[in-house]
DNA sequence: ATGAACACTTTGATTATTCAAAATAAATAT
DNA sequence: ATATTTATTTTGAATAATCAAAGTGTTCAT
C-alpha cells in the first residue's frame, strides 16, 4: 500500500505491465526481463519484487517470476495513463520531436497530478492514443485491444496503415519520422525477403524503404 | 557536485534562497529556519547542509547558518525558475485555481527539463512574474528586484498597487482573490489602526475590506 | 554571575533503493 | 546421468534521507 506512489514502484509496475503485454499468456515474467526492462540487476529486482509481492501488487513464485495483482494492474494503468497524455502534450502543445517525448515523459509520468493530468486530457480533446500510436489507458474502465501485426509479418504486395511504433528509442524514431513511417500512414509492402531479412515499402509515389525484419518487428500495422 | 540534481537538495537550496532574500544582509540563515521551510527537523537539516558545504553548495557555519555559495545560487534559481514558470503555465493555460498552483509546480519544478521549460517560456511569452506577482528568474543573467513593502506599512489615504503576494497557503490565497486583492489591483487604504491589528482597504466603490496586519505583512505593493 | 531557556548539533536507528559477488537451482549439452 | 551453462536468489555493503533523543553551546533574566 504504501510504495505505490514512489517513483521507484511506479517505474516497477508500469514495466512489469508492459512486460505482461507481449508475451501474454497469463505466464509470469521473468525477474530478469524485468530487471532489464527497469534497468537494475537482478537482484535488485527480486529484491524489489518481494516487496511488491508484500504490498499486494505483485505476485511471484520464486524462479519462475512475477504478475501484477488487479491493484498493481491499476497503478501501472494509471502511470501509462500520465505517461502517454503528457507525451501527447509535449508533441501538440510545446511542439517537441516525437523522438524525444518518451525520456521527458519518463520523469513527468510521475509528477502530474490527477488534476493536471485531467486537464491536459482536456485540453487535448481526451485522445485515445499517444504520438506513437501506443492506446492511452481511459481514467476509468479497459483499455480497448486493437489488432495490430508487425510489420515484418506482412506479404508482398499487401497495403496496411501503420499504427504504432514499439520502440521507443530516439533514433529508431527519428529514422521511422524521416522514411514517413508514422501512424495512420499508409504504405505498400513492395517486398518480403526473409533470406535478405529485409522488407521493402513504399508510401504513395516516395522512394521504396527498405528495413531490417528486427526493426520491422517493431512497426505494428493494420489492413487497409 | 552530486547532490544538485536530487529533488531534496533542489528543495534546500530554493528554501535557503528565500530565505536569504528575506532577512537580506549577508547575515547567515540559522539552520532552524531552514528546517521549517524544507519541513525536517533541526537534525536533519544540519546533517544536510553540511553535506552540501562539502558540495560546494553552501557556507556553513556551525551554530550561525548557512548562505548559498554562487554556484548553489544558481541551482537554487533555476528551480525557483522552473516553479514559477510552471505555475503561470499552470493557471494561464490548464485554468488551474491560483491557490492550488504552488502545490503542483512544488513537485513539477523537479520534473520539467530544460527544453521542456523553454517551451513553456515561449508559450507564455516569456513572462517576468508569477500569479502571485513573485518574479520569475531569468535564463540568464540577474533577476530585476523591484521595491515594494508591506501593506501593512501602508498609511491611510494612501493608494497602492497589489504587487505580489508573499503567502502560498490556499486559504490566504482564496480569500486575496475573494476580496480581489490580487496583483496589478489599485487600492485606497481606508485606515491603519495598530492597536486593533489591523489595514482596511478598499478596491474601487466596492465594499471595504478589513485585513489583520499578520495578513496584511504578506501582501506587498507598491506606490501608484 | 548563575541557571534557565532556547537553538543547534550529535548520535544511533530506520527505511528505501541499489550493487557486487557468492550461492543455488534449473535447463542444456554431452 | 554427469558436467556445463544460464538464470535467479542471497548476502553483505553502500548511499541518501530522515527522525528521536541526548548532548552542547548561547543568550537572557534575575
Ligand atoms: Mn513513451
Ligand atoms: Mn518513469
Ligand atoms: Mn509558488
Ligand atoms: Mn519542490
Amino acid at each position: 500500500m504504501a510504495r505505490t506512489q514512489t517513483t521507484t514502484a511506479q517505474n516497477y509496475l508500469k514495466e512489469l505491465y508492459q512486460l505482461q503485454q507481449r508475451s501474454d499468456g497469463h505466464a509470469p515474467v521473468p525477474l530478469g526481463q524485468l530487471a532489464d526492462s527497469v534497468g537494475v540487476t537482478p537482484g535488485t529486482a527480486t529484491t524489489m519484487v518481494k516487496r511488491f509481492a508484500g504490498d499486494g501488487l505483485m505476485r511471484y513464485t520464486p524462479r519462475r517470476g512475477a504478475r501484477l495483482t488487479p491493484k498493481g494492474e491499476k497503478v501501472a494503468l494509471g502511470v501509462l495513463r500520465r505517461h502517454r497524455i503528457v507525451e501527447t502534450f509535449l508533441v501538440q502543445h510545446l511542439g517537441l520531436d516525437w523522438s524525444e517525448v518518451h525520456e521527458e515523459a519518463e520523469v513527468l509520468e510521475h509528477a502530474v497530478s490527477e488534476k493536471v493530468l485531467d486537464r491536459l486530457d482536456a485540453l487535448l480533446g481526451h485522445p485515445t492514443t499517444d504520438p506513437h500510436g501506443s492506446p492511452i489507458p481511459p481514467a476509468h474502465g479497459k483499455m480497448q485491444r486493437v489488432a495490430m501485426r508487425p510489420l515484418s509479418r506482412c506479404k508482398a504486395g499487401q497495403r496496411v496503415t501503420i499504427g504504432r511504433l514499439l520502440d521507443t528509442a530516439p533514433g529508431f524514431l527519428k529514422l521511422a519520422e524521416t522514411l514517413g513511417l508514422v501512424p495512420d500512414t499508409q504504405v505498400r509492402i513492395v517486398e518480403v525477403n526473409e533470406d535478405a531479412d529485409a522488407v521493402t515499402v513504399r508510401i504513395g509515389r516516395r522512394k521504396p524503404a527498405t528495413l531490417g525484419l528486427a526493426a520491422a518487428d517493431k512497426i505494428m500495422v493494420s489492413n487497409d
